[in-house]
DNA sequence: CGAAGAATTGAGACGGCTCAACCAAAGTGG
DNA sequence: CCACTTTGGTTGAGCCGTCTCAATTCTTCG
């Protein structure tokens, strides 16, 4: 569904998105071919196989980046939150489905014409460049997880992933102090994402919650009230990149 | 160590790697900034958490990128051949271990030298850009192989990765025919590709050898007499990208 | 209040892991 | 040239974590 637009300048992700770097010409021209679309949830974005006829800015709301076998077994590989970029330039294809898990906004333009900007503009190519190098490492991170990690362990760090996503994103510090996390997705969703099974994924939550790392008000609420103590559950926790 | 350089002219990766669209200016630059470094099988390129003062492209042998837990735990995140490109410009410290598993040859930059051209060549940051989708495609990929497939899968995934990415490195078509491939990783660096035990990934070559889907004549090589059989034991094999 | 969907919990099965023995090939030193 | 060692790979037996199947509870929303 179309939406009326809104000027770039008031934009929610206007310092974070792939125009963050775009300058006062490079955003007019951006303004001017841009339009926003609204998704509700549950619809889809591009199914896999589908032509990339457009690529986006996630404005508000939440999206899935996932692939289904042919079976039924189901992977995430990607949890599209505000500012995340959907869409390749270059290549026409999706070969991942794309869903909207909530009500989601987009800022969508024309792939062709997009892709003349990022020819025409070094600023947009440059943070378009970026933002796919910061998508490669959380993807190559969260492989590690996949290949190798126990269920609480994956459990735990898709928390911390959550409390770092949006700490980042609201530019706040961590904090070690309680912090309350709303769930952007369901269980099964987040077993898609941490390759295991929702029954897996929802024993690993009574558990963290039985020993008091987190408290769950409610099935899309966590709270957890100390993030060094959950941070302890997952070996290798550098910090790691914000997914 | 240091080696003699290669004119770019006669590079055997020239076309693939990340010059592959640098115009006669651009590489005139490149091939006076560049030097050609070996690295001996088992040496390190880059440790986890290391500075990157290079860039470099992969010339000849075979590296692998890996991450290792506290306890021991490594899942490898990246096999590089030959034209793939190793460093991220605009990042310090490489978050991943890279280690040749052959004597490698690298083609090395500075990396604030190397920065200066992406910026001042439009050629070369998009090649940049497009290898760099491609790796977050083939990371993706590999994500849905980590998460949800069976031991069995893996392997035989693993093996037709490395005969499709053999067919393209020759500009070859992907025969069914007979295929010999030469693995360039132990069968200890493949369970840390593939997310399983070195155990587990013996057990699988056995099994598929029993049923004659491979043959084996050496711990290296592998004969795949018919690509398209081994294909089936692949729910979702689409071709993929190639790894 | 009833129905439908989402989440939790339980019991048992199973795939891949662990631990251990064994084997083959390739050095290495006397 | 032959013991001896080392390294890498294979195979076996039993265990364990996660999955499967199933029942139950909780939520949400007509």
């Amino acid at each position: 569904m179309r939406l009326a637009k809104v000027a770039c300048a008031d934009c929610p992700i206007r310092h974070r998105a792939v125009c963050a770097e775009a300058d006062a010409d490079d955003l007019a021209v951006l303004e001017s071919i841009k339009s926003y679309v609204s998704v509700p949830k549950g619809g889809s974005i591009v199914a896999a196989g589908d032509a990339f006829d457009h690529v986006s800015s996630v404005v508000a709301g939440c999206a899935t980046m996932s692939r289904t076998l042919e079976d039924g077994r189901r992977q995430m590989v990607g949890l599209l939150l505000p500012s995340d970029f959907i869409g390749r330039p270059g290549r026409a294809r999706s070969s991942f489905d794309i869903e909207a898990v909530s009500d989601v906004t987009l800022c969508r333009f024309e792939r062709p014409a997009f892709e003349k900007i990022v020819r025409s503009s070094p600023n947009v190519a440059q943070r378009l460049l970026t933002m796919t190098l910061d998508e490669l490492e959380i993807a190559r991170d969260w492989s590690v997880l996949l290949g190798r990690m126990t269920a609480r362990e994956r459990v735990a760090k898709f928390l911390l992933s959550l409390v770092r996503r949006e700490a980042s994103a609201e530019g706040q510090e961590i904090t070690d102090g309680p912090v309350v996390l709303h769930l952007p997705l369901s269980r099964e969703a987040i077993a898609d994402y941490l390759g295991l099974t929702i029954e897996t994924t929802s024993r690993q939550f009574s558990a963290l919650r039985r020993e008091g790392l987190i408290e769950t008000p409610s099935a899309r609420q966590v709270v957890v009230p100390d993030v060094a103590q959950l941070t302890l559950e997952v070996l290798d926790d550098d910090g790691g990149p914000i997914a």
